[in-house]
RNA sequence: GGGCCCGUAGCUCAGUUCGGUAGAGCAUCUGGCUUUUAACCAGGUGGUCGUGGGUUCGAUUCCCACUGGGCCCGCCA
């Protein structure tokens, strides 16, 4: 193969009467006798390929008659132009690359079935070619993330995915066995958080980690039990460092991949030109309702689940708080908005805001009205560390399922002194999910999780 | 977990109102055609109508359960 599909559209004034291999999937065909054009589609895109059977030695002629629809051929011929004008490869030479044994869905209509898109990616991928471009858009921001940090000079590193103790955020975990071991419990994590902070603990000083976590949870449109996240830590730094880096890196991405700061998102015109919008959510709040949740008791939280129809099951401070910003802040942050300064009690890993106690220096930034990160200056005093521990095991007994458990090692590491540091988690899902303007995130995600069909096929 | 909608040929869809063992286009196969682009013309192949049960002389159609998917709501990024 020497050229793609594209190349030879985009610079056919040079390669005109040139020779060409081309090879790709035949996605249309149009016989008429003695002629037949084939629509050969490379990962580029397509290209008509002009058959004359009087110009093919007999083994091409033999592929040619035994050829059909969705199967791999490669041809060798002259670029050229048919009569109607269409940029075409005059065949000298016709291969067999690979017989498709199924047949492919109709011409026009395509795949569209959602189930069978998801099921059967490699036919998607075959019928949609814009699938492909929304995963390479996911690969350029990953890439662009790892750029961004590499620049700082942080090295990547891989921590456990199995781990004995989960923790680093709330929520439920994936639970397995490890037979070795005398059939040990352990956890899929649901973060890598508490083992970068040793690293940060050791020295390394900037480590990060592309990190799949798992959280055992319903999948949405904005969900995915399985989701991947860049994690990066920055000794002697801070959460205001990573808004400055967060507003350079998303601005430098749009621009670098799309030539503008603009970007259409479900109708509207995401702006990413620094400095984004901040949104002192506590604040906020107050003024809107009129209540002040920075500190909450479970009696106050549980009267505002009442009075402000949230309908929790377990009312308490923190998702009382967390739903309040649902309900009406959320809808507030299609352009790019830092959130800032979380009530302290929603955050146990974080340091205390200086100045005040009862919030922490803490920012989420959210785009297309989903959080996109989420960034603290980490909690590094082990007492505190200890007590918010002692708090969370509290939750846990009173049936919150979401509560880490405690984590006495991470503990005993911090107990050596873990100087100042910053923490960022980086999604890669949902800013994908904005820059290829899709809704949903299984658009995101090649193999998004499917219920098994019945052995029967029912 | 709650609500609504959906599952008929490889794909995209009719048909189900009011029960009488299935249709179209594309694909595939055969024949014709040497500049088509949803090529065209003629003919053929292809279906346990998601699964199981019930009602009935008879069920793709009506009823029940199950299963898979989508959307909305509730909860986590």
């Amino acid at each position: 193969m020497t050229h793609h599909a594209k190349e030879i559209k985009d610079n056919f004034g040079e390669l005109e009467g040139r020779e060409v291999n081309i090879a790709g999937r035949a996605m249309q065909m149009r016989q008429m006798g003695g002629i037949t054009f084939i629509d050969i589609q490379d990962k580029s895109g397509k290209i008509q390929s002009l058959i004359r059977n009087n110009e093919l030695d007999e083994r091409s002629l033999l592929v040619l008659t035994n050829s059909s629809i969705g199967d791999n051929l490669g041809v060798r011929g002259i670029v050229m132009k048919s009569k109607r004008g269409e940029i075409s490869v005059g065949a000298r030479e016709i291969t067999m690359l690979s017989k498709t044994l199924r047949t492919l869905p109709n011409k026009w209509q395509g795949l569209t079935d959602t189930e069978a898109r998801y099921r059967y990616r490699h036919l998607d991928l075959m019928m949609n070619q814009e699938v492909l471009k929304t995963f390479e858009i996911r690969s350029k921001f990953m890439r662009h993330v790892r750029d961004t940090l590499d620049s700082r000079g942080a090295i990547e590193v891989e921590t456990p995915i199995l781990q004995d103790v989960y923790g680093g955020a709330k929520a439920k975990p994936f639970k397995t066995t490890y037979h070795t071991l005398d059939d040990k419990q352990m956890f899929l994590r649901i973060s890598d958080e508490l083992y970068l902070k040793r690293l940060i603990i050791g020295g390394a000083e900037r480590v990060y980690e592309v990190s799949k976590d798992f959280r055992n949870e319903d999948a949405d449109t904005t969900h995915n039990p399985e989701f991947t996240q860049i994690e990066y830590y920055e000794a002697y730094s801070d959460y205001e460092t990573f808004m400055g880096m967060m507003e350079e890196m998303m601005r430098s991405f749009a621009l670098n991949t799309f030539g503008t700061l603009k970007i259409e998102y479900q109708g509207e015109i995401v702006d990413f030109t620094p400095p984004f919008a901040r949104m002192y959510w506590v604040d906020e709040l107050r003024r809107i309702i009129g209540v002040d949740i920075s500190s909450l008791s479970d009696e106050e939280a549980a009267k505002i689940n009442d009075s402000e129809q949230l309908g929790l099951k377990h009312p308490d401070p923190y998702h009382v708080a967390d739903t309040l910003f649902d309900k009406y802040l959320k809808g507030k942050t299609m352009q790019p908005t830092f959130v800032l300064d979380f009530p302290a009690y929603m955050c146990p890993l974080t340091k205390i805001k200086r100045g005040n106690p009862l919030r922490a220096e803490r920012f989420e930034l959210y785009v297309g009205r989903m959080e996109v990160a989420n960034s603290y200056s980490e909690l590094t005093d082990p007492v505190y560390q200890r007590k918010m521990f002692e708090d969370q095991e509290r939750e846990r007994k009173k049936g919150d399922e979401e509560a880490p458990p405690f984590d006495e090692e991470f503990l005993d590491a911090m107990e050596y002194g873990m100087p100042p540091t910053a923490g960022i988690g980086i999604s890669i899902d949902r800013p994908t999910m904005v820059f290829s303007n899709q809704t949903s995130i299984k658009e995101v995600i090649l193999f998004p999780p499917m219920k098994s069909l019945p052995p029967d096929g029912s």
